[in-house]
DNA sequence: AGAGTGTGAGAATACACGTTCTCAACAGCG
DNA sequence: CGCTGTTGAGAACGTGTATTCTCACACTCT
């Protein structure tokens, strides 16, 4: 009813997320404590615990909205990319190319995410586990536009690639994984009859 | 000089890893607190720090441990396959499944504590680093005794396949990724002239 | 203006955890 | 036997952290 003193509820959860966001990549979860995350944001304790009782709940509302946040750059990406002339599925890599050379890259936040047993629960899993799917099903779409006459599990083994390219690229700090995929990729692409 | 009490300190360090590996794997780093090292493998908080003055010690020590440890297995279990007339590629992904499918699984140690931003130091990335640069040196000799033929980049695709495959089949709790993995190796190799 | 409600700022609470310290038992040695 | 040095068991310490609580203020409504 009240007007709220200096942000609208909506405001305040938009600076949270972006605050969870910048710090949970950055640090992992385990890494930020709930004052980083007032104090990234501008939000009261108070407030911040209303919108989100505890760490976990959190978690989850970062993580479905990364979901969404990372899923329409990728693709808005891909697309731009598309547009230029590449072929749809090679502009994937081109995009997690873009990702990975980007500051601050420290792999796939919900692959982290799992990793860290410790402060993830079921609820969790599930979001990560969609996160997936969403991206396969996004490949696949991809894949049926430049190449229909794909076998059934390319999109499965792009999704895989993809995700083996995002995590030795965190660990070697390096984009040069990135080249054996794409060398993989255009490979399993030329022996697809078009 | 003297006897030691119970174990000796080799009995000790082999307790602790012991230990460590069953802990940190299923709980991850920030999930396992000293004392449940002590009580996981029967030595006092003394000895314990003694043999390693601080818990990122006795990561570092852990990971060395579970680098040697596992890449035995592997290549181990990888060459019973292909006495068992599988090709030597392939045979990988075999071994593959049968950890994915083992009790406890939870994906790849190294990935894993790699998320653990908090915990991790370089010493600590410098390990996983080599590990992984150790796993795909045995790929690259899997393959070219299987495919002499195969080009430069095949190893690290295959490494990032790996990879792929492991992350995801974490993250659905099933097998059922390795299949596309399996689909798309054996795609690659049939183009190679052998 | 005055009562009531909601809020920010941050202190207080309760507990967890890495690391160190105490104390008693015990082995080796004179 | 006593003396000395080492060890195990676990308490103690200091810090960190999720969550709750206090208190004073600002705003709304009458």
């Amino acid at each position: 009813m009240s007007p709220a003193a200096t942000m609208t509820t909506d405001q305040s959860r938009q600076a949270v997320l972006r605050a969870a966001d910048e710090l949970f990549y950055a640090r992992g979860i385990t890494g930020v404590v709930m004052a980083d995350v007032r104090d990234g944001s501008g939000v009261s304790m108070r407030r911040l615990y209303t919108m989100y009782p505890s760490k976990r709940d959190l978690v989850a509302g970062w993580l479905t909205d990364r979901h969404e946040t990372w899923m329409a750059w990728f693709t808005t990406s891909v697309e731009r990319h598309i547009a230029a002339g590449a072929d749809p599925v090679m502009a994937t890599f081109d995009v997690i190319a873009d990702w990975v050379t980007a500051p601050g890259y420290r792999g796939c936040a919900f692959i982290n995410s799992l990793a860290e047993t410790n402060e993830i629960d079921d609820s969790h899993l599930t979001i990560i586990a969609a996160h997936k799917r969403d991206l396969i099903e996004h490949l696949a779409n991809l894949a049926s536009r430049g190449h229909p006459g794909a076998p059934a599990w390319l999109p499965a083994a792009l999704g895989i690639i993809v995700d083996g390219g995002i995590v030795q690229c965190a660990i070697f700090a390096s984009t040069e994984p990135l080249n054996a995929a794409r060398s993989a990729v255009r490979q399993l692409l030329e022996t697809i009859p078009t």
